[in-house]
DNA sequence: CGACTGGTTGACCGGCATCAAAATCAGTGG
DNA sequence: CCACTGATTTTGATGCCGGTCAACCAGTCG
């Protein structure tokens, strides 16, 4: 699969890319996006930003190379369920695949799109960890939500004409792109393409929903944990053991805590034996008190 | 709230009913809804819930009485502008139409659809105030939203089958009902209505990521009336003078203040000359100033 | 009338942010 | 390998915003 992918832009330069040309043609990250290229996005050298455990990652994640040809979605691609599962038939698979493109590899920082600029596309992401964010004026950013490998990004822009925040890459990532206005007329003819997207949408109500209640920074980071696990294990990482991608700073930020605070949660919950905690590797050793601890804010 | 008005879900024990039978029947609430319509749900002499103001609010809003006919949408409609303006023809507005069922009216305390019920529809607000909430295990209250006359309720339910909050009336409340298993086929074939849904949901989602950052009270209430101020203006009202529905400790809560400080900050928001306040009637004297302190969580 | 709800105001206090500094780690270059 | 740089994390000390508790007032209702 070696070049197979191309920028959000469908520009990518050396590629085959058959990309076709035409209105997507501003989304760059720009220089050594080849080198990055296949031997995996996600390397041990690149220790700081990327993911230590790679050689774990591969071995859970092969299907991160999987990604797809022209009759197969990625098996990691977040409609994949909504179709595979739906026994489209082919020809109808094979319009909704024509409008997928593969972009990346972005690295740790790249901007995948900035707030302000037209709405185009959302986005599955293929592997690696996406944040969306704003900054205010005076520059201090929100995080709006972190994506793993099987989420959508740009969903909550489709009300309006622009990006409403920024997605930045946290680690090396990679994208399925689908333009939206393409994909919205498909849905007009396939019903459970209609559903997923709806699904996908009121979820994420759902989850800012509760984010925006008022919660402990104990129930608050616990949550944070317990939702983590869960959208790994979906993924069929370890449940009980994983690698958080983001910063303490970036993980504070998007709970409304001080980094500060999210470091001595975390001590505390390790001293009490729910976690243990090396850097950004996070083990959970019991399961039942962090959910307690998360009760009042997942409520279930 | 003896044997009133017939629940959401149509349990309602003691009224004529009179209604079609099968599942119209149970979205009539029966009393005197005749009554409420035309004098206004808004009277006088309910005070605590309801808005003293209402003789105003009736020169400001005789669309509220306008609740179409075989063709026609209400004006108040939260589709009326998705469907008029595009100028569907009579066949698919009259198919649109028919799949909505004006309900109510409900009182303030009413609940309109309880957590963990099935999902069948969607409401538009059409005369009052909606606030959805979830109560926490032990019973605290977490407000989502308030919902306003055209303002869209239940979009949260979309990706699970059933409610995930309470919405309760917090005065009069009449609603037009859509089922939206109906409305999503419907909008299979009329991509504007499709687009509207999106667009819907997707702005849900950015007002609920506001909610989520973390900011000032000041900030907070600054932004809650600029909201509502523009929300009113909407609809038609002056956006520097209007009646807010709720209690001081409905606003807080929803704000994720105490509504302590919901009184103190108004306090002071009225001894800097940047509104004025009596009671619930709110009038806007700097919207300027107003707006600057909405900045950081309004962001334009 | 008294009970009750909603709003205001004041006193107090606690959780978490902020400030500051040390400790750890990753990367770099000698 | 080690020294150096800069980012990240940890830990401690301090302070403030806003929550909590309590008293009081004004309407409203039984």
């Amino acid at each position: 699969m070696a070049g197979r992918q191309r920028l959000w832009d469908g520009s990518s330069p050396v590629t085959e890319s058959a990309g076709r040309p035409g209105y997507h043609a501003r989304w760059h990250d720009a220089g050594e996006y080849l080198m990055a290229q296949d031997n995996g996005p996600l390397r041990n050298k690149d220790h700081s930003d990327g993911n230590p455990e790679a050689g774990l990652e591969q071995i859970l994640m092969p299907a991160i190379a999987d990604d797809g040809d022209d009759c197969t979605f990625c098996s990691t691609c977040a409609f994949s369920a909504a179709c595979l599962a739906e026994g489209y038939d082919k020809p109808s698979l094979r319009r909704l695949h024509c409008l997928v493109e593969h972009t990346g590899p972005y690295r740790a920082g790249d901007v995948i799109f900035r707030e302000g600029e037209p709405f185009t596309a959302i986005a599955a992401v293929r592997a690696g960890t996406v944040k969306t964010r704003v900054l205010d004026p005076d520059g201090r950013e929100q995080i709006h939500g972190f994506f793993l490998p099987g989420e959508v990004i740009g969903l909550s822009a489709i009300h309006a004409t622009r990006y409403p925040c920024d997605a930045v890459a946290i680690d090396t990532v990679t994208l399925c792109r689908f333009s939206f206005p393409l994909m919205a007329t498909l849905a007009q003819e396939m019903p459970r393409l209609q559903g997923h997207l709806f699904r996908l949408l009121s979820e994420d109500i759902g989850k800012a929903m509760m984010m925006a209640g008022d919660y402990s920074s104990d129930a608050r980071m616990a949550a944070f944990l317990v939702m983590m696990s869960r959208r790994y294990a979906r993924r069929g990482f370890s449940p009980s053991r994983f690698q958080l991608a983001m910063s303490r700073a970036d993980i504070g930020n998007y709970m409304r805590l001080a980094a500060e605070t999210v470091s001595r949660v975390l001590r505390r919950f390790q001293d009490e034996g729910t976690i243990a905690v090396d850097g950004r590797l996070i083990e959970i050793r019991d399961a039942q008190a962090l959910e307690r601890l998360a009760a009042p804010m997942l409520r279930d």
